[in-house]
DNA sequence: CGCCCAGTTGAGGACACTCAATAGCGGTGG
DNA sequence: CCACCGCTATTGAGTGTCCTCAACTGGGCG
């Protein structure tokens, strides 16, 4: 309930050609550069689950890639009930208003441990000149985060309990994978689906009494996509 | 309940430099360009209510400003139940899409009679090699989107019926200032903000009756916005 | 061992949905 | 000009789902 705000730890300057994600379309062009040209280094940030990496309303001229992990960028109403708006997961940009000039339009905290690079705004512009092509791929970027809000939205404000948990589910489980997925907090989950602790933790343990999903503690290690088909669709 | 699916009015090829709203600076720099340069034409269409300007999935090298009126942009639930995901008005940018190659990600309608340009997307790329500046103007076109869509699932997804209704005639009246507000059909207010019709008119109604509205028909004609302030952050 | 927090479960009630009937408006044709 | 039709909005009654409040459970950790 009470956002946690501890500092991100940052560590020194990272060279780009080493680093694990460089092949994300984003900045396949940093590898080529020439980085002695750069006088704002690109640099690493490490969370840990409930720290932010920056706040609503705050300003800033870096903008961020994650590498790894799971984040959460969460809005709030006047009443003080949150709302999460998006999830990021590897590769996803995000802070990108630091580009065009505008504070941060969330909070965002990590879900999991997250390993992070930041990136200054002046950066992206000085390789947009050399580069023009790269505003194509921030483009995509932008449009990629766009697209998700909007599914976001249909999926996750419509339909019964049921069809919103069954849908978060296919979601995560799709785009974990088979990695160890973290069944998230039910509090995230229904700041997810905009629903209650209660009637998500209900949903969930009816799902599991079903058998429809296995876990083992807090990590999912099983579900029946086909059923979870069958009820995001609304057919039972 | 069943889109019309009628034919757009094209018109013939405008100058830019005779658009109302060129001003806007998104094409700003069209004004200076030397249009005999340009193959691919820029475009007039008309729409009245009810008809579709692109359709989800349709691939289109064309993306759009909207010179005057309202759309909407929609998408839809395997039920069929579908979900206004956003509202453009004058001046807004839409499909950008076609920008990064992707087919349209909605269904985009006209609420009102609407004047809306077509710029292929050669003509942006074009552009956009000749003034660099310009990407930071589409860059923040997609932001202004980000945004709005983001605050829309905030603020229409959430709370009840009453506070809902509140944030949405809030949000219409606001943008559309003191112009004849079109009191949208119910059934579109409804997907806007996740209700039925009949609990959309039954809160239209109460509010009518308790004074916070006044209607001439389909038209707003004034309303408190202080007290639809108070109930929107569900202070009553 | 016992605290603390997160998840689970229960009971009761409020709110919005469903189904259905009525009212109002605009257009069309006799 | 009026009667009729079709559509949308409105209103009503009854039901179901989800929320609220509250108690209980169970694991992790000092």
């Amino acid at each position: 309930m009470k956002p946690i705000s501890l500092h991100a730890i940052w560590l020194g300057e990272t060279k780009c050609r080493h680093c694990a994600v460089r092949a994300s379309a984003l900045f396949a062009g940093l590898e080529e550069m020439d980085f002695s040209h750069i006088h704002q280094p690109i640099k690493d940030v490490i969370l840990s689950p409930q720290q932010a990496l920056y706040r609503m309303h705050d300003r800033g001229n870096t903008l961020f890639t994650l590498r790894g992990g799971v984040m959460k960028l969460m809005q709030y109403l006047p009443d003080g009930s949150q709302r999460i708006v998006r999830l990021l997961k590897d590769s996803d940009a995000l802070g990108l208003e630091a580009l065009v000039g505008q504070p941060y339009q969330h909070d965002a905290i990590a879900l999991t441990d997250c390993e992070i690079c930041a990136i200054p705004t002046g950066v992206i512009e000085q390789l947009g000149r050399e580069r023009p092509r790269l505003y194509q791929e921030l483009m995509a970027r932008w449009q990629q985060a766009l697209a998700e809000a909007d599914t976001w939205l249909t999926q996750f404000t419509t339909g019964t309990a049921r069809q919103r948990v069954a849908r978060l589910l296919l979601r995560l489980s799709c785009a974990e994978q088979d990695s160890p997925l973290p069944l998230f907090g039910r509090e995230d989950m229904g700041a997810m689906v905009g629903l209650t602790t209660e009637t998500v933790s209900r949903t969930i343990a009816e799902l599991r009494r079903q058998g429809v999903l296995r876990d083992r503690g807090s990590i999912v290690e099983g579900c029946d996509r086909e059923v979870l088909r069958r009820i995001a669709d609304g057919e039972e």
